[in-house]
DNA sequence: GGCTAAACGGTCGACCTCTTCCGTTTGTGC
DNA sequence: GCACAAACGGAAGAGGTCGACCGTTTAGCC
């Protein structure tokens, strides 16, 4: 008897809610998702699969059924927020003033980050078996270039802006995190608001190069800060 | 048969290498702190204490007769580093010009948290068991305003500029280390010239309200960045 | 060189998390 | 309502880390 999600793991490793499936295996994969989130947004993504299983009022196994690695539930519940910074982005590329746009982007994301610990370490997590992930990131990844460019042309953005300042943006902005989202709130808004300052065009010292960053290759992020 | 540290765990919970044990005792503790320093700063703060004392060439035993509890090791692996950091901020305050005095403060501890990653995780941990490195570090961060002050007075720094920023900073930089030391250090240095650029005086849009960040009462740094 | 206590290292138990197994319950179509 | 397969939950196994015990070794001193 295998269950769908390991019977077809390379269509939907995290996908969409499967449409043949009994009610309540739908019902608890819904209420598992919630479950992940509000822990995940609580204390991080490094809460047992117990407690979130606890927290749905389900056992272990069927949390594992459902979601066969740690992993997979993890992009799961965050595919959603996912989708909004895709969006995001999206909306941007249609404003008239790139700076605006690509401003609005940034904080937006840095608001979503701060308001929840557990997407922000999602967002800047590799996931190498959620390939519907990696593309999202990647789709996302490569209109933030364009917008990045035309911000440029229009004299608004830094011409040694690089485009890899932004997920540079993001990883500082996670690490100034707090557990009180009241003090996440208000540290990732001052960060955002020296970063933005900065990104104005100056005839002052330049930038040292670029870090090698990419949304794409970032690593897992690991159990403890160090 | 009680040992040193057992016996007075107040007064010198992590402190300085005993003078009356003996010469193979010494010599051991010595090798565990370097060897957690080789570790930590390869791989963060989570790396297994039995990895460390085998790196030692001790057994599990011995670490732990020297360092009776895991932040015990760690508080003692950077205490020389912190000493550093605190050398560094006393060296800028001698400074005739304050700004350079607080700009060469950060970049040099930005430097330290790059090339090493657990010093930087030890770093930004609260050790609530180590009230020498709490002390140590609660002197800096007075020093450390003073010298902010003193910069905004000759109207090289802005006006509404915090000193919580510092720890911002500090926070920041750590959340973009990456597993490569060269990565790391990239990152910081690009990160750390956004911020300095956005430090100068300027009438323009003012910053939003400053963090609630203190060095002192930040949460430990947990295991994941989640 | 020999004695004594300090220091050592292998091993063991407790704890925690992830993941799987298996007997039982429950939803669904006839 | 009945039968069957899907889905469930409790419990157990595997892996790994922390920290302690205890018999053995070794440094320091006479």
């Amino acid at each position: 008897m295998p269950d769908r999600l390991s019977r077809n793991p390379s269509t939907s490793p995290a996908g969409a809610p499967a449409p043949g499936q009994r009610a309540d295996a739908r019902n608890n994969r819904a209420r598992l998702l919630q479950a992940a989130r509000d822990a995940y947004a609580l204390d991080g993504t490094g809460v047992p699969s117990s407690a979130i299983a606890r927290r749905a009022g389900v056992g272990a196994a069927t949390l594992y059924r459902h979601f066969p690695t740690r992993d997979a539930l993890i992009s799961a519940a965050f595919s959603e927020q996912l989708g909004q910074c895709v969006a995001a982005v999206d909306e941007a590329l249609n404003d008239d003033d790139p700076w605006r746009g690509l401003r609005t982007v940034l904080t937006e994301v840095c608001r979503m980050q701060a308001e929840d610990r557990g997407f922000s370490a999602a967002f800047l997590t590799a996931f190498p078996d959620a390939p519907d992930v990696q593309r999202e990131r990647a789709r996302a990844e490569s209109r933030l270039a364009r917008l990045v460019q035309r911000a440029k042309d229009t004299g608004q953005l830094r011409k040694d802006f690089d485009s890899s300042d932004i997920t540079l943006l993001f990883l500082a902005n996670n690490g100034v995190l707090r557990d009180s989202p009241a003090a996440s709130m208000a540290a990732s808004r001052r960060l955002l608001a020296y970063f933005l300052q900065s990104c104005r065009p100056t005839d002052d010292t330049p930038l040292p190069e670029p870090a090698p960053l990419r949304l794409d290759d970032l690593y897992r992020a690991p159990r403890r800060t160090g």
